[in-house]
DNA sequence: CGCTGTATTGATGCAAGTCAAGGTAAGTGG
DNA sequence: CCACTTACCTTGACTTGCATCAATACAGCG
């Protein structure tokens, strides 16, 4: 069990992973970086989500500490022969990969094909459903209307492929609009669902169905 | 062992995959549309390469034929059975569909974080990397220098996420500026290696090392 | 031949990036 | 308690990369 704070790095993008676990508290960012420095996240794990590469001693991808971490982490050898010596839980690490890549999949659409704006309203929609799962003993009224962002406008912009100014400004609009309104930087409440389904370009069924916020990731980090 | 001709659907996005297998000849697109009829192709199959989805009825994405195709087909239910009496395939597949998801997320940070003269240049390498394994009988000079597009333009726009014009210009103006020449609109000539990956914003060590160009691909379709 | 699908080229507009300047809040030290 | 710093977010003015719209070129083919 271990902790780190916001901003440190857990796995560098060349560094040999030791080790590997699950979220306990906290957002880790899965991240590849440019030679020139650009950064793109492509993954976010919340508590639950299990992070490092199994099979493999590097990666390309770093995974940091987007806030204040806590970890439960194993030795990566012992990982895999018990992965090994168990097919049945190897099999579950397999599914779970599978759910991965299809939100990976997921998350290449938004970045190929959509408008920021609508990435914007499919990353509060996506949020708002991981949450509510997660944190299933609030009020259901509140719970149903407000979304907490827990990562900095800098991380969510390198996580929706734009720029924080670009992010603030949409925010913005979509509270001037009467679709959200703003807490607080990081709160917001949603004041009009249907609206904001409709700005973020999907159907109900492509984000109620199967998505990023269907369940606990693998990070593979 | 079935055929399919350019532009059918094998398996579309909601319908339940009854069958799995390897492309055998011809390219398989994987895509995902959107309710308005955007589309992003977030995965290609090229020969050798596994499409299907296994332990799912049905994933998000639809496989389609970029080319006249040959494949070779399994019964879904018959080919899980398989994989559940032999954990050491199963294995085998879980480490396939994991260099699969390096592979989405490295596509993630193209279509995030890169420029579409970068996307092209990108394409043009990993293209050349993949396709000089595949096709080893080539005298080496000629192999080194050549990079065949086996898809359309409109099929490369869906994949960088741009549209065809642009794909056109920047394809010219890389002819113009000496980098690559123009055989015919699939056949390019590689002329000034080292500009390419400039121009690609990678360096050598991520093009090189682990990307989309390594392995025979998982489609999970 | 004209027809059809695919690729190129040109002109124009806009979404979003860039650059630069505030604003706000929390933390630090005198 | 108040200046000062630091980190983060917001806002404005400007620029530009790329999409869009529209036209033209270039096959292959009935």
């Amino acid at each position: 069990m271990r902790t780190f704070e916001a901003g440190n790095t857990i796995l560098a993008e060349a560094e040999d992973s030791v080790f590997l676990g699950i979220v306990m508290s906290g957002i880790l960012r899965v991240q590849r970086t440019m030679a020139d420095g650009r950064q793109q996240i492509v993954g976010l794990l919340l508590p639950a989500d299990f992070f490092g590469r199994v099979f493999e001693r590097t990666s390309g991808v770093a995974v940091e500490a987007a806030t204040d971490v806590t970890l439960c982490c194993f030795e990566r050898h012992a990982f895999e022969r018990l992965l090994s010596r168990s097919p049945e839980l190897e099999h579950q690490m397999f599914l779970a990969v599978l759910r991965e890549l299809d939100a990976a999949r997921d998350w290449m659409l938004l970045l190929g094909s959509q408008t920021i704006p609508e990435r914007v309203a499919s990353f509060f929609l996506i949020l708002h459903r991981r949450t509510t799962v997660i944190e299933p003993d609030m009020p259901s009224r509140k719970r149903r209307l407000s979304v907490h962002v827990p990562i900095s406008r800098h991380d969510m912009a390198a996580y929706l492929g734009t720029t924080v100014e670009t992010i603030s400004r949409v925010i913005q609009d979509m509270s001037r609009r009467g679709i959200i309104e703003i807490h607080s930087p990081q709160h917001f409440g949603i004041l009009d669902e249907k609206r904001l389904v409709r700005c973020s370009g999907r159907e109900e069924l492509s984000i109620g169905h199967r998505c990023l916020a269907d369940e606990p990731h693998m990070a593979v980090g």
